[in-house]
DNA sequence: TTGAAAGCGCTAACAC
DNA sequence: GTGTTAGCGCTTTCAA
């Protein structure tokens, strides 16, 4: 139920003063006003060793006097660097990758880079025109989560661009292309481990549309070799558009296959968040008549009481890694290289299947 | 309860070769391959319906031959704009600016600036930092929400040099800058007449710190009037520092006075989510002993069963809208100007008190 | 409709 | 340690 609040749009304006570029002060008057040479200047801002102290004294009281910032355009046209890094993410509206963008600009910031977002909305015909949109916007890098790294048109682009970049949670089977990720295969091995260890034997895995994501299809490898250890059949996952608002129909579907399950494993927390609201709200007791474990470890999932039973990835250390590797081989100081880190599985409320 | 994952960073360094920039097509390259002048390329490029249709023809022909994008930076320089738009926020973490920042995004691209994205924590030190550095990135202008709209000095300093710039979410009690936001007064008020029309008279208010929040103390005062409007007392706010992972002692000593409250108005999800959890773990039913409602209306807020009641910011439009109005403002075509948006209360888990 | 030329602010050889 | 100078790639008068 949506009750109106008011129904008006007011605008104010304000004075009438229009903003004008007032002109800044530029690196020659700085120069002028310290009567000294504009490579001196520059040297100031850029390799203070190399000037007397008295010299640089003078230089930063003279620009301080005129408030002078560098211009980071003149600077960039000369060295064909914006210090800029493109990042370009399927949405903000899943937690995980809002927390990995948290990481990504506190490392780019410390490094005096800044961060030029794109999202594409899980659309891969988006990817194109958001990464040529990056491209034009001359970023040096580009740190970037796609729906399926193994058949990206976009990054057969920047390999022939020859245009730095990081995968971000993608992981491909093939290495060649830089990736930080965690290994999906064995957190979701261990994920199910966990079930299976509380005595779970009907387990399905929830996913969404598999075609569009790379993780997703590792996470139901590692589901499907950790039910056939156990001498179990693994089952077809129940499949759930990206999105969706509503999982009720998908899941009355999957419940109503003999025997029943007693325990779903999501392959993301979005997911595993909707399904537990959609069960409970079908009567479906959770953790009681089912457990469900998501995959990511947002904060979101401790939101809940009791804590939604999750495998970590650390997003935030992706996030700061993929940009120390991007940056590096912008630097030109590292060649391309890839990075596993550590997933952690948090136990919330998950309990041991009424029959078991 | 955590259990590790595999312990080992493993990285793999891929084939040897360094990224080195390989030469790009110059506008000057263009034009001798289409025999004629830089001015006819670059007008193509800016002013295509100055330049005959054969001569168009051959520039765009040679240009795809050379794979040619014009280089962003020498018309930056030359135009001194970036086309990117700096945007400052507290923080990712919490889903009501994630969700802004996707309504900025889309905006921005859609006229084709980039957003250069800082967040400050909460941390109003921080916002100093964090605005020196966008402004050291030469950005045309600036959206941000600060902690306190009234005694900020990054908005004097970005008066001083006559940036364009829109505040969202802060509401300023005297106008004079731009803001976009919801009628955050109105908005509260309404929330708690809400609560009052199901029969609840002990009612507090559940905020972060005060003093860092201009839009929490407009919504404290709404509260209070809406108490006052119905024959009762204002009670004085449960401050809850932000990001507190546990509100519980804060929760104890307030439910601790007699009478006993009935419901909790959050002054944002986040805290509401927060405080529904340690309310159910400390054993207190929610709605049935405890009714809360948010404020945001993230859709965080929509994962739960029962839905949380809160009142609906129009995130994605406050981006939007504030992203059009300083794009207006660097482009010179509007003076400075503010709006207050709709917002909606979104009915869930609330219910009349136990003891009316 | 097109071209020639100046120069945006800065860095990096190179010379002193 | 410091200065001189040549552009980086582009837009924009001004003239033709």
């Amino acid at each position: 139920m949506l009750m109106s609040g008011n129904q008006n749009v007011n605008v104010f304006i304000h004075s009438g003063s229009f903003f004008k570029v007032t002109k800044k002060a530029t690196i020659r008057e700085v120069a002028s006003r310290a009567k000294v040479s504009l490579a001196t200047v520059s040297r100031v801002f850029n390799e203070p060793s190399l000037v007397a102290e008295s010299t640089l004294e003078g230089v930063i009281r003279a620009a301080r006097e005129l408030n002078f910032r560098p211009n980071q355009m003149g600077r960039n046209l000369r060295t064909s660097r914006t210090r800029n890094i493109g990042v370009m993410l399927p949405t903000l509206g899943n937690m995980v990758f809002a927390e990995c963008l948290q990481g990504v600009e506190a490392a780019a910031r410390e490094r005096q880079y800044g961060i030029v977002l794109g999202t594409t909305g899980y659309r891969p015909e988006e990817e194109d025109a958001v990464s040529e949109f990056l491209l034009r916007h001359r970023v040096d890098g580009l740190v970037l989560t796609v729906a399926n790294g193994a058949k990206s048109k976009v990054l057969d682009k920047l390999d022939k661009e020859r245009i730095p970049y990081v995968l971000a949670y993608n992981q491909l089977s093939r290495p060649g292309r830089p990736t930080v990720s965690v290994d999906n295969r064995a957190a979701a091995r261990q994920a199910i481990e966990y079930l299976l260890s509380l005595g779970h034997r009907q387990i399905r895995m929830v996913a969404g549309s598999f075609k569009d994501s790379d993780r997703a299809k590792l996470r139901y490898k590692g589901y499907s070799e950790a039910m056939r250890a156990a001498g179990l059949a693994p089952q077809l996952p129940i499949e759930i558009p990206f999105l969706a608002v509503d999982a009720r129909v998908h899941l009355m579907e999957a419940l109503g296959t003999r025997p029943r399950p007693t325990a779903l494993f999501c392959s993301n927390d979005y997911l595993a968040m909707v399904v537990i609201r959609d069960l409970v709200s079908m009567g479906i007791r959770v953790p009681g008549e089912m457990s469900v474990v998501g995959f990511d470890g947002t904060q979101a999932g401790i939101l809940t009481q009791p804590v939604l039973t999750s495998v970590v990835q650390p997003s935030q250390e992706i996030g700061r890694t993929a940009i120390a590797v991007v940056i590096a081989m912008v630097e030109g100081e590292r060649s391309p290289s890839s990075a596993i880190l550590h997933h952690t599985l948090r136990v919330g409320g998950t309990t041991a299947p009424v029959v078991a």
